[in-house]
DNA sequence: TATTGTTATACTCTATAACTATA
DNA sequence: TATAGTTATAGAGTATAACAATA
């Protein structure tokens, strides 16, 4: 079944990419859960510190059904991280701002991640890190199926 | 702030890292989701393919508290993909196997998790996943905070 | 006393289906 | 009619605290 040649097998492959995936998943699970936030919150503050997207286009962001984002901004908003907005342009339409507590937040989350990170980053070799960059823009130049925006 | 060295800056890394993840996590919910399971449940059964661990163990390898393992149990049990046993070491300690239904579900999960994710690993070269690779045994030789087993 | 597992409780997250308002 | 967003509902997942059984 195995072979001697130097790529490795798709299982070994596949394993460590879920591997890989579950540590990151758990370094973000710390530092979220550190501020009583979830990934999801997480992610919706990383999302927000450049952008004011529509509820469309946080679900699409987060590959999630709109009314999980309703949901998901009521409790941001509760908290005093976000703000809806009406759109002037499609009264439909309602855009999702950062309040200066939501940025500041999302700020010293982006840095604390950095931080949790170098755990796994130090681990890796210079050579390594740009193949999982490469392989990373590969995949948001392409989407897998469906969108990968991060910005964590 | 940025330097026009070769190694790339925390922040790209970081943010790569956490592209990879989603997407690698993004697969699993898809290919769980397609036989209404969990990412969580999905990993239960890698787990248990060739192991007849403890609640704690589960609590353990999946970084749960043992309150949340119980349920967990209790939704796979209930779906016959699982099943409870007693210790006769230790009447305390409650071992969970799965059936042969689980352990059939398990094999094929398995498989379709290799073949969903052959469009992330098709866009990678062997250098990139052999990198990749090292670095995941990296993080189970000696984890960053907590226990990373995975086994899909 | 310490450990294993469960229960009670409360919350977040998520989806489906049905709805309202606007285009 | 089609789209944007919400509501109602249901269930999974998770943690904390308190508990019973066993060591």
């Amino acid at each position: 079944m195995s072979s001697e040649i130097d790529r490795p097998t798709t299982s070994s492959t596949v394993d460590a990419l879920a591997k890989l995936s579950f540590a990151v998943q758990i370094v973000l699970t710390r530092v979220a859960a550190e501020h009583d936030l979830s990934v999801t919150q997480l992610r919706l503050l990383g999302i927000l510190r450049d952008r004011t997207p529509s509820m469309a286009a946080i679900a699409d962001y987060l590959a999630l059904d709109r009314s999980s984002v309703t949901g998901l901004i009521d409790r941001a908003e509760r908290r005093g991280l976000v703000a809806r907005r009406s759109s002037a342009e499609d009264a439909r339409v309602t855009l999702i701002e950062t309040t200066p507590a939501g940025l500041s937040l999302g700020s010293q989350l982006a840095h604390e991640v950095s931080v949790a990170m170098a755990a796994i980053v130090n681990k890796a070799s210079d050579d390594d890190l740009a193949g999982i960059a490469r392989l990373a823009n590969a995949l948001i130049d392409e989407p897998a199926g469906r969108a990968v925006a991060s910005s964590i």
